[in-house]
DNA sequence: CGGACATTTGACGCCCGTCAACATGCGTGG
DNA sequence: CCACGCATGTTGACGGGCGTCAAATGTCCG
């Protein structure tokens, strides 16, 4: 039999799925359940928005489960999606105090809500989160930086499969032999993440099955026998 | 070169042209002291590079004079430009143990160079330091994703007047009511930054100069006479 | 079952990449 | 000082890759 102590007491954190990513991994029990005192859980339904380009900086994120995109628009309507978002991801990480990108639910979604105030609080306690975020921050430059890549010089067909190969790493998992990669996202989102139109999306996926690079099971769902096929034809 | 005496206590940080900038601004005269400790100057000059992609990732730098080029490549030569540094800016910020892009200067440059692991040791000691870190990291991204807008959806000619209008706003100067730049890069610089091919970029500075929105005074400066029309030319 | 949305495919056209010729500027060395 | 060579920049001609428009088919959910 346990004897409940301050040390001890459970708390919800303690038990979150992705208790070991986002920011939380950088933190002890014990400074967890400080972190867990701040926190809200937020449930977002299809394409509702967690908050908008623009809007006031006030609450930053986990992703506990479900999908979403980030996008900035220019005044005429055209749309740049610049990341995906996984469970364990963070999100909102940024200075200034208007959110720079609208962040939008690709699925039914679960997120841990702080405020950005009480936050920016815990950090002077906790010298490892800061630490924690400026790793992510770091991660995120790279990230941007192979996106640039894509964006500036590939090929329509270089930059589908180079997004499937990084939505592969990400939410790709093995199945017979190969990968398995449930897309949450539609044609045309991949086509705003990739700088095409959502029609050469679909004209690139009919030509990799065609020469047999992977295989649309049900829809939303593609099959890579063999990644290195594709990997030959991301350009890198 | 200035000499320290006992009585003043000086050192050259103290008058340093990028005090107030990079990741200098962060900290105190007596905290700035010890940082000066841990630094060497380095030279580059044109096209000389600070490191390269995949080189360990052993120093970080800030910049004192002059301008830098970032540049990741593709294994077919194909370039992409990240980014171009000028005073005050910091460079080599990074978790991950080899540099993810390289730095070459465009002009004759100083920089101020740290070895990585003994500036991570005063990380610990000056929060502030990494604080201001953590704001360079954001500010960083948030261009990233400006960039990536940029070549995600927009055409040449809008490519071309973003990229005028950024380099205007870091190191245009006003001259004649308008605003001078003195464009340390080549068109083929230009045209990697904007993803393009430098023909292009040079068919665009000649429509822009046809329409009179830029003049091209010596080769490398451009005069903006209005700003405004350039802006409207940008597409955002 | 019906209507909205997503996807695929075809036809066509344009923007920008490619290739080429020539001009210009600059540093180097005779 | 000028001649030379190489890097950089400009402009033209041409073609292809991808955007645009349109229509048909598939899919989901009320």
């Amino acid at each position: 039999m346990r004897h409940p102590t301050a040390a001890s007491q459970e708390f919800p954190c303690q038990t979150c799925e992705v208790r070991d990513k986002a920011i939380c991994s950088a933190l002890s029990d014990e400074e967890l359940r400080e972190l867990c005192r701040i926190t809200t859980e937020v449930n977002l339904h299809r394409s509702q928005a967690a908050f908008y380009e623009g809007d006031e900086n006030t609450y930053l994120f986990n992703v506990v489960t479900g999908s979403l995109r980030l996008s900035k628009m220019l005044s005429d309507g055209r749309r740049q999606i610049t990341g995906f978002l996984f469970p364990g991801d963070f999100l909102g990480l940024s200075v200034t105090d208007v959110y720079a990108y609208s962040a939008e639910a690709l699925t039914e979604a679960t997120l841990c809500r702080f405020k950005r105030t009480s936050l920016l609080k815990l950090l002077d306690r906790f010298p490892k989160l800061e630490h924690r975020l400026l790793e992510l921050a770091s991660n995120e430059l790279v990230e941007a930086q192979t996106h640039l890549v894509m964006l500036g010089q590939k090929s329509a067909m270089e930059r589908l499969t180079s997004t499937l190969l990084r939505l592969m790493e990400r939410i790709g998992h093995d199945y017979e032999g190969g990968s398995m990669i449930d897309l949450p996202m539609t044609r045309e989102d991949l086509a705003d993440y990739a700088g095409l139109r959502f029609e050469t999306v679909s004209r690139c996926f009919s030509q990799l099955r065609k020469k047999g690079v992977i295989l649309l099971k049900d829809k939303g769902s593609v099959l890579v026998p063999h990644p290195e096929a594709l990997e030959r034809l991301a350009g890198d």
